[in-house]
DNA sequence: ATTAAAATTTAGACAAATCTAAAAATATTT
DNA sequence: AAATATTTTTAGATTTGTCTAAATTTTAAT
């Protein structure tokens, strides 16, 4: 089945929201697509006749297993593009989800998977996002949050909570990416910052704002 | 300004029209973007609208210098894009247009700019087309039609005029692709068939209505 | 110069996706 | 439990792009 690009990207937010909290509601989701709570409630509709929802009025909603498969795709496409933009392009890394954002509607699933192995089949996205593979499937990956991490142990940056331009521009400022080492000197009560040690840099401090939303594993 | 999906694809076919033509007019723009003559007048509403077109009803209509501007550069990124899929992507030539088509609509400049750097600033698509620059110039090839060739003359396929997929996927069969070698041993006065010499291949016999579509150079 | 044919435009309708404003259902507070 | 607030849905419009059928204009043929 095909599905127009308004759709895709409703059904793409809808997943993204019930991965965190398993149900999604009508205000939440119109927040999300910058769109009204009646322009929302007219696509469920719709999804629903597709069974792509499942939807009772009033009462929530999530994906049916097709909607979800539908999900996987559009987010495979949009990370396979991602990695395409920052790898082959040298775009940087917070530059490229809107780009992705269009060419996740690309139809063509050869182009998916020629794409894919150009690429070298990877596993995570520039943002360190995991990406489905052609039957949906998704990598794990053993990830703690930075504020949970014991002092003074070394571990590397696996992936970023928010990503937004706004994130990854200060990010860029304090020179953290993707597999940079990290470890954590201290840890202060007062407002839960946190004083990190960067490979080859001079020990710095960040908010526990932004410490929430580093993911790091134990290196190899 | 930007424009809708329909739009571009609009502008892109009045161009392809009135190179040939000079001026178009509706019924045969209705049936390049196989649509109806009354689906036409009213985009041509719109678009003499926003100044992109020549338009008075009953007469005819051709691009504005805008409207030309914004066709070059929608061809632009349909040839890059192709370049891309048969070059990186090693898709056959015969299966790009489609993909393409779609391709050719997402905005960012940046992207395109890029993509043209990667791919080596390419001059050609893989059919043999020019790839306009970023400002609209497009590279002249001094080409001939293979039937103006004079005999044993050894000559390059440099392009192919009708690139519908029963036509490349012919060419696929004759073993003819861009940059392949040929001369011409015999014209046929009955039906105008060419026998023909491929490099390092038997000679054979393409019809009149096949060679009228084959392009050349002579060999640097 | 009429008439017939072809090309083009208009009139009116429809589907998709959106919006505002009002109504209905649900949740929260007193 | 009743009143109030919040959330969600409906009603009715609007924009874009398309269609069919009918009317108009231009072109070609008698
Ligand atoms: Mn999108
Ligand atoms: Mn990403
Ligand atoms: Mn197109
Ligand atoms: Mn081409």
């Amino acid at each position: 089945m095909n599905f127009t690009i308004s759709e895709e990207n409703y059904i793409k937010s809808i997943y993204h929201l019930q991965q965190q909290s398993g149900i999604v509601n009508t205000n939440s989701l119109a927040a999300q697509m910058q769109t009204r709570a009646a322009s929302v409630t007219d696509m469920l509709k719709k999804l629903k006749n597709k069974k792509l929802l499942q939807y009772e009025r009033y009462k929530g909603f999530k994906l049916s297993e097709t909607g979800k498969k539908v999900a996987l795709q559009v987010v495979r496409k949009h990370r396979l593009w991602e990695f395409f933009l920052v790898e082959k392009l040298k775009f940087d890394w917070d530059k490229v989800h809107a780009i992705a954002e269009e060419l996740e509607h690309i139809s063509s699933d050869e182009l998916v998977q020629r794409l894919d192995n150009f690429l070298g089949n990877p596993s995570f996205d520039p943002h360190g996002d995991p990406i489905p593979d052609k039957n949906g499937r998704i990598p794990t990956i053993n990830q703690q949050n930075l504020t949970n991490i014991p002092l003074k142990k070394t571990v590397t940056v696996s992936s970023v909570g928010n990503q937004a331009p706004q994130m990854l521009e200060m990010l860029k400022h304090y020179n953290i990416a993707l597999g940079t080492q990290v470890s954590v000197l201290n840890k202060f009560e007062f407002d839960g910052s946190l004083q990190i040690k960067i490979l080859k840099q001079n020990p710095c401090i960040i908010s526990e704002q932004v410490a929430k939303n580093i993911f790091v594993h134990y290196a190899e």
